[in-house]
DNA sequence: CGCTGCTTTGAAGCCCTTCAAACCAGGTGG
DNA sequence: CCACCTGGTTTGAAGGGCTTCAAAGCAGCG
């Protein structure tokens, strides 16, 4: 049920036998939740972190005449707000973008976790840092790339992250989510990223249709993105 | 020396004589690092995180045209990267923007303290999630804030957090750095930003001149900005 | 007293937005 | 079975916010 967590996981620490038993242990209630579902909403005491078995989650915030910005993305695997162990209530809103499957972790269970496995306690802080350096990454998109850049380098965001988890491949992914969503991620609004779209299609790097990107250059996707996957921190970090 | 640091905590948590104590432990050597000195370069192994006593520094990402995006400031009593002891290296350079002193904190001391004191371990996880949330702050204001607006925010948030250490008024606050640098921060020109301080003193709101911030009318400034300071997460977070 | 770094201002241009409408596919009901 | 509806995509035209380029102004300093 949480393969694709543990995948996550160990795509930068080794994770024994006892260590995965006390996250399955950590873990409770299983849910299930629709598309454009608010899961967590902005201030409410939080009693739990979520953590997203299959289907696409996103932090975002709204402003006062109703724009949003997305700040990140969650794929399976990812807890939707680990933060909200230390935090104890959020400063943004997690919704679903697609029907969602979840399964709860009590924060009083992870503190025992985290008591009786430091490691573990330390890994996941690490995982608490990685969300803020995607938060980073997309500061410097929002910031500085323009459009097309920002919205190839979101691709290829997600094509590293869904691919960590098995739902990658060197092609594509499913990415059932719409333009309008892309284009609150990037800052954007949809008919512009729709522009972009057409001619990241027609410059033939990748193709976004029907709920599936279709990379035919992932070279040239990179190159005009300036994509530098240091900052999702892969590979294997410490010896044991 | 580390008084503003514990203003920082005590902001948020109590903090025992044994935890100060216990903090003031894990410290060890000082530094003074002049102005525009990059402290931490993107990659290099790090032992110790930097804990900033007097100065501002910033986490800043360049990109390969020269463009630099400074992803958050910091003021005195904030760790530049605490993240560090979990990441190791950093995705991002830290720099100061003026003269700083600086004490160093080694990873085995965090990691002795975190252990010997698992409530700091989560107050200092807090403080890396606490950076995460002004991360998405900023996301918002580069993805959907007008360059008023986000000039205004950027104003905002610096009075909130200076005040917090002591270092600001409701009148204003010292800030000796250039309309270059906050053009950074904000994924603006510094001739745009330069228009829009102008505005912002025109309209009676803010004034940022030799480096120092005079604010006119605070509440004017804050319904510019939309400023909400929830996401800075002031206030007692629990009792004991 | 001229150099240097920062600020300020002007003019022109472009990237992205805004507004509007057509198009298209999938689902529903008559 | 097709007309209709709905949500999403696509395209066009006009406009605006910010950038770019250029140069002048200004303060601190050797």
């Amino acid at each position: 049920m949480i393969d694709r967590h543990l995948m996550k996981l160990r795509a930068r620490y080794s994770i024994s036998q006892i260590e995965e038993a006390a996250i399955r242990e950590s873990l409770t209630e299983v849910a299930r939740y629709p598309a454009d579902h608010t899961a967590i909403r902005a201030g409410e005491v939080l009693t739990f972190s979520t953590l997203l078995l299959d289907g696409l989650m996103t932090r975002y915030k709204d402003l006062s005449d109703g724009q949003r910005q997305i700040t990140e993305i969650h794929v399976p695997g990812d807890f939707a707000d680990l933060h909200s162990f230390t935090l104890k209530h959020l400063d943004h809103n997690v919704m679903t973008l697609t029907p969602c499957k979840i399964v709860k972790s009590p924060h009083d269970r992870i503190q025992k976790l985290c008591e009786e496995h430091p490691r573990l306690g330390r890994i996941y802080w690490f995982s608490t840092n990685l969300d803020a350096c995607i938060h980073r990454e997309w500061e410097v998109s929002l910031g500085r790339r323009s459009a097309l850049e920002r919205t190839a380098h979101l691709l290829c965001e997600l094509q590293v992250r869904l691919g960590i988890v098995g739902l990658a491949t060197g092609n594509g992914y499913a990415l059932p989510i719409t333009q309008a969503d892309v284009a609150e991620c990037l800052g954007l609004t949809p008919v512009h990223v729709n522009r972009v779209l057409k001619e990241l299609r027609e410059t033939g790097l990748v193709e976004f249709r029907n709920g599936r990107v279709t990379i035919h250059d992932i070279e040239g996707l990179k190159r005009a993105a300036e994509f530098d996957p240091t900052y999702l921190y892969l590979g294997q970090r410490e010896r044991g």
